[in-house]
DNA sequence: CGTGTTCTGTGAAAAGTTTCACAAAATGGC
DNA sequence: GCCATTTTGTGAAACTTTTCACAGAACACG
């Protein structure tokens, strides 16, 4: 889209996240300049790499006074797009998304959970933290309505594919899933898979070996 | 440690635990044989790195025939460690540790999860899908009696480190950490951390662009 | 039995990412 | 005002991962 979003490498651009989230802390406490060695220690990565991406993300420190902790917020901010919030929503309210809507609705400013949709009779018309649970019937209205163009799929492994295709069609462009399955979706459709499963068999498989 | 285990990146060892998903379906419905180009589609990949992931693990095929399943699957296995399963807690019994208790107790078999632990008088001694949630006080005893080597933290942000470094002080050597912050601990330990926020806004970041 | 087709296996190139190492800038102490 | 020290910015090297492209193996079919 614009000029700068092409020229981040994807890695810098996920550990961007975490920047914003450890300088929001930082700020918290009143501090106004960081060094580049201070943030890798909390970011866990080290101070090259850090001087690294926030060169990419148009940060510039001053020599011995290191960085601007207001002006980086400001950019990365930018740079991840934060004058827009993204309409969402979450399909299958079983107890994974039950959780995920506990912690969206406070946590991450940028993405907004309109609604939440559900099979099943007792889930509907619930309220969970903040977010409707729907009949999925309703879905595509509403998100032609409210605009909707990211969905977040915490449904059981089989239901995942059609309910995928369902979204797309309605208009959505951004997939998180959480059903252990790869979705077969048009070139179009940006998809993430949240893998609990690999990231405990890595640790399973690395762990104990240092 | 062996010398396999050296030689296969990263990103490969990833995708293995998802290719060991795939051929459990593919072997489910009776197939025998399999070709990188179908098992490219099916995990949303290419033939030809396919054909590289399954030279790390192994994996011979023949040309024309493509590749036999049940070989594949063991090889995988193998590779992956399923000789030996690990023992496993989960800490903080809250509406994300109760979903991963409900997944986990029938999903991933190398990896078993023997206790939960809570703070909270009134998860206490309950079961959750199968798995007993302890007082948090008794932790050090059954890690200790039960030979546990990790841990899941899903309590919240602010008590994360102090509970990981009372893990790694009770023997644990790798963490699945959920909890949104940079866990600092010595290099023995094997950390990753399961960043949703982070998978949203990245397809926030990269949806629509296409 | 030979020919065309469809696969695998893999060197080598390309692309992407991290780390190194050091010049240049800024600061504080003297 | 000058020197020692600390910290940034960045070319270039090192490393990792993906993709290309094609030789050679295997089979089907005539
Ligand atoms: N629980 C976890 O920690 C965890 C972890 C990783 C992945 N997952 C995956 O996430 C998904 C959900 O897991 P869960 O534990 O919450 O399961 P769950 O059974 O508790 O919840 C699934 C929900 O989806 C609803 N549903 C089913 N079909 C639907 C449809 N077509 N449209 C709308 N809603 C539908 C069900 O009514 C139910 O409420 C599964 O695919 C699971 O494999 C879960
Ligand atoms: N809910 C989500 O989808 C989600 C997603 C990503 C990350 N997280 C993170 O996961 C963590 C848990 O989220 P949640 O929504 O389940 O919160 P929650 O409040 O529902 O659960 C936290 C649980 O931890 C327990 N606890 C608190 N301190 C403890 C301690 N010292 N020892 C043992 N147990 C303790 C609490 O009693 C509670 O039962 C948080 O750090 C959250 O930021 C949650």
């Amino acid at each position: 889209m614009n000029k700068t979003r092409k020229e981040i490498p994807v890695n810098t651009l996920e550990r961007m996240v975490k920047y914003r989230r450890i300088l929001d802390n930082y700020a918290a406490d009143g501090k106004t300049i960081i060094y580049s060695h201070e943030m890798a220690k909390l970011a866990g990565n080290t101070p090259s790499q850090m001087r690294r991406d926030l060169m990419s993300c148009g940060c510039a420190g001053s020599t011995r006074a290191g960085y601007n902790v207001q002006e980086m917020q400001t950019n990365i901010k930018s740079v991840l797009g934060y004058s827009e919030t993204k309409q969402t929503i979450l399909v299958g309210v079983g107890n994974l998304g039950k959780a995920i809507l506990s912690y969206f609705s406070f946590r991450v400013p940028r993405v907004q959970v309109v609604a939440a949709f559900d099979v099943m009779p007792h889930r509907i018309d619930r309220v969970i933290s903040g977010t409707r649970c729907h009949d999925i019937k309703e879905m595509e209205t509403i998100i032609k309505e409210q605009s909707v163009t990211l969905g977040i799929i915490t449904v059981p492994r089989e239901e995942a594919q059609a309910l995928a295709d369902r979204l797309v069609a309605a208009g959505i462009v951004g997939i998180l899933n959480f059903a252990p399955v790869t979705l077969d979706l048009p070139d179009h459709v940006y998809v993430e898979n949240m893998d609990i499963t690999m990231k405990i068999e890595k640790i399973a498989f690395y762990s104990g070996e240092k």
